[in-house]
DNA sequence: AAGTGGTCTAGACCACTTG
DNA sequence: AAGTGGTCTAGACCACTTG
């Protein structure tokens, strides 16, 4: 028994076996594995610790298994390319760089639009703020969030200096899901003016549309507009992925 | 013996105790769980049956376990909301409706950051290919793409009319990782024109900056300009992210 | 009828933590 | 010393698929 191979517990050597077999490509997809029974005598183990090795490759989506016919290796799906959202507000409160202007609060009646997104009658009022967010004083994003009142009744009441709107509303009511979608928009000039976006060229901003979900109910939609040179999303690609694997 | 729950495995119901006093908010962040041997006695099953119930919900990261201490309900993950990057090109060419027009290709002496991002030296020849991608032959997108002649040398010698570049690249070099950036940016003079775009308002675009790795080395990187009004990121927001759970 | 994976049992030894 | 989770065994019954 080689020494260097002993730390290992005998599930995990089994999954090295079969992994490696598939990323060499001696077991190229649809390829059936050896069954848990085949293992048990392979490897001179029990069942319940070959059925591991195989269970735990199948969570991963490496195999799938059927009963009565075997473990099969998978297709390779092909992982849609996804980028995350940074948070570039919350970045600044952290530094501690944080500032910002309340622009508007109060009560509105709803454009039949934001109604439904907060999926409400245009009827009922519903709150809006409109926030500049700054970070060392330069406006990194313009807020208009439009909140449903009935999760947060004092939500006018609030100083929003200290507290942003969004910690406020965290919570109150802490966000369980949420959905955004994010365009290329040129602002208006209430925004360039606020933003401090002078130069023609400098204009083009990142729209980011944010609606929050608390307890599968509407809490918010918000406006997040953010001049271009504040806003890029995606890691630096002078970092190799791999960096870490290696 | 209630009828109604008669179908579930014996884990399951394990598991769903426990869940529900998690959610309900009975077993806050922190509390310690019951342990395999008292699950045991509680549910009159064997400690194999048990320690599957927490195993799994600790594989979902609902529950930390700890060897001498035992088993506790996790922290909430803030969970860093992401978006999906969409290939509105795949999407043309599946719809039956693309065609291109390619405007340059040829072997190049790259500038030394486009040099940079492929781990190459300025002075080795790397290829070049500029193409406009059109969908209902309108232009969706202005792609240059800079590729590493190591691991695709006849890249020059394709006819870009019926499979694209990046076609081509994935069935010699299948890409394994891939990284993007994302900004909004306003097209210089020749892409607007290329892209059909006159009017001043519309012209603001979306580029993304894509590099694919192949097996742990640089295969290509691209930017993909596109239209703000043909690209847009996210999901419809009227449609609620509950619709499959209920 | 023989093989497959899914569930389950009643034991065992281990390294680790706590009093 | 008593309890915890991590690994493992050698059995069992089941529903399911195939020849």
């Amino acid at each position: 028994m080689p020494a260097e191979a002993a730390k290992l517990p005998q599930f995990a050597l089994i999954k090295q076996y079969i992994q490696n077999h598939i990323d060499s490509g001696v077991w190229p997809a649809g390829t059936r594995t050896p069954s848990e029974n085949e293992l048990c005598s392979m490897f001179s183990v029990s069942r319940m610790t070959a059925r591991r090795a195989l269970q735990e490759l199948a969570d991963q989506g490496l195999l799938l298994r059927t009963p009565g016919l075997g473990t099969f290796v998978a297709e390779i799906e092909p992982l849609v390319p996804s980028l995350e959202i940074p948070n570039i507000v919350d970045q600044a409160i952290n530094a501690g760089s944080y500032s910002n202007r309340v622009l508007f609060l109060s009560a509105i009646t709803p454009s039949s639009e934001i109604a439904e997104l907060l999926h409400r009658a245009t009827d009922r009022e519903i709150y809006q703020a409109t926030v500049v967010h700054l970070d060392k004083e330069q406006p990194i994003q313009w807020q208009t969030i439009y909140v449903n009142p009935d999760l947060v009744p004092a939500f006018l009441k609030q100083n929003y200096a200290k507290v942003t709107p969004d910690a406020y509303m965290d919570w109150i009511a802490p966000v369980t899901v949420s959905d955004h979608q994010l365009e290329a928009v040129l602002p208006t000039a209430v925004q360039r003016r606020e933003l401090g976006l002078t130069a023609e060229g400098s204009a083009v901003c990142m729209q980011l549309n944010r609606r929050c979900w608390s307890k599968q109910t509407v809490s918010s939609y918000s406006q997040l507009i953010h001049p271009a040179s504040h806003f890029r999303l995606g890691p630096d690609l002078s970092l190799s992925p791999y960096r870490d694997s290696q």
